[in-house]
DNA sequence: TATAAAAAAATGAATGTTCATTCTTTTTTT
DNA sequence: AAAAAAAGAATGAACATTCATTTTTTTATA
C-alpha cells in the first residue's frame, strides 16, 4: 500500500472516528485521546493531519456536509421538471438520512449547536445550490409557492433531520409508508395547491 | 426580602446564566465558575442548588420545555374548533420561538445533542399532550391528515425551530408576512386537501 | 540490487492548563 | 449562641497540545 493511500486511510479513520464519538458523547467528552485509540494513532498523529481539535472537528463537518449532498444531486438532472426533480432529491436526501445515519446526525449536531466556525457553516451550504435553482424554476413557472428558500427549506427538507433524530432515539420506526406520507405532507406545503 | 425568595432568585439567576452561556457557547465550554460569575455567586454555592453540573443542565431544560408548553398552550382550550385551536397554538409557539429566543435557542440545542439524559429528555415531553390530543380530534373529523403525531410535529411544529436558529444567526429575518407564509405551509402540511 | 545515510512520519510520555468538585472558614440568619 | 448559607481557596483529575525518541520510508551510492 502507497503512503499516499495510508496517508488517506489514517485521516478517513480520524474523521469516522470523531463522528461516531461526537454523535454519543458530544464534542465536550469527546478527548482527542479517545479520537485516537479508536483511529488506532498516537494522540500525537491527529496533529500531524489537523491544526488542532476545532480544525478537525470543522475539516469534519465539511466533508461530511460535502458527502452529503453530493448523495442528494447523484442522479438529479437540471432538465428534470420540476416536480419530478424536487421527488428525486427529496427521497435521496431521505435515503441519505436513514442510511448513512451516523453521518446525518452529525450534521444535525452540528448544525444546532456553537460547535462548528461560522467560516466552515458556510463553506458547509455552499453545495446546496442546484436546489435552489430548482425551487426558483418551481417559483416561475408557478408550481411552488413564491416562498423564501429558507421557508421552503425549513418545510420541505428539515424535517427529515427531525424525523431522523426521533428514529435514532428509538422512540418511532420510519417505515416505507410514513416516508410516502412524509413527501406528501413535504410536497403539499410547499406546492401552490391547483 | 425573604430568605425562600432569595434562595429562588439565586437560582434563578444560576438557571438564566446556564442558558445563555450553553447557547453561546455550548455545554463544553461553559466551565461553573462561569456561571457561577454571572449569576453573581460562588462556585461552590452552585452545589447547595444542584447536585452536579449534569443536574444542573438537566433541571434547566426540564424548567425551559415547561415554560414552553406553558406558553404554547395559555390560551387554548380544548373546546374550540380543530383549526381554531390548532392555528392558536401554531401562534403561540411561534411567538416563543421569536420572542424567547434564548429558551427556544436552548432547548433546540438540547434536542440534538447527547447534552441531556434521557429521562429528562422524557420528563420534558409529557406536557405536549393537549397538541396530541387535538391532532386526534382533527384525525377522528377528518381534517387532519390520518398521519403519526411524530409526521404532525416533523411538518407542523418542527420548522419552526430551523426558522428560529438561522433567524438567530443573523442570516434570515422572519417578518409578519414570512409567519403567516409558514403558517399556510404547516397547514398544508397537516389538513386533509378537500 | 543492496546498503546506508537522510528525511519524514509516528509515537508515548511529559507539560501546563482548565475545570468540576470539595474543604475550611466566614458571614448571615434564626 | 447556634445553625444555616455562602464564600474563596484548594484539590486532584482530565485533557489538549508539545517534546524528545523511535520507527518507517525515501533517496543516493556502489
Amino acid at each position: 500500500m502507497g503512503k499516499l493511500q495510508k496517508s488517506i486511510d489514517k485521516r478517513n479513520a480520524l474523521v469516522k472516528a470523531t463522528i461516531e464519538l461526537v454523535n454519543n458523547n458530544g464534542f465536550h467528552a469527546t478527548p482527542m485521546s479517545k479520537i485516537a485509540k479508536m483511529a488506532k494513532v498516537s494522540p500525537a498523529t491527529i496533529y500531524l493531519y489537523f491544526e488542532n481539535k476545532q480544525d478537525l472537528v470543522n475539516k469534519t463537518y465539511i466533508e461530511v456536509k460535502a458527502k452529503y449532498t453530493k448523495y442528494a444531486f447523484s442522479n438529479y438532472d437540471e432538465t428534470m421538471p420540476v416536480e419530478v426533480g424536487f421527488k428525486l432529491i427529496w427521497n435521496r436526501i431521505a435515503d441519505f438520512k436513514l442510511k448513512e445515519c451516523e453521518n446525518a446526525m452529525f450534521l444535525a449536531q452540528c448544525d444546532n449547536t456553537p460547535m462548528i466556525d461560522e467560516v466552515s457553516r458556510q463553506e458547509g451550504i455552499k453545495h446546496l445550490q442546484p436546489l435552489l435553482d430548482l425551487w426558483e424554476r418551481g417559483r416561475q413557472d408557478g408550481i411552488i409557492k413564491p416562498l423564501s428558500d429558507y421557508l421552503l427549506y425549513a418545510y420541505a427538507i428539515n424535517p427529515l433531520s427531525f424525523l431522523m433524530m426521533i428514529q435514532k432515539r428509538g422512540v418511532f420506526k420510519l417505515d416505507k409508508v410514513h416516508l410516502e406520507e412524509a413527501y406528501q405532507s413535504a410536497w403539499s406545503s410547499i406546492k401552490v395547491c391547483q
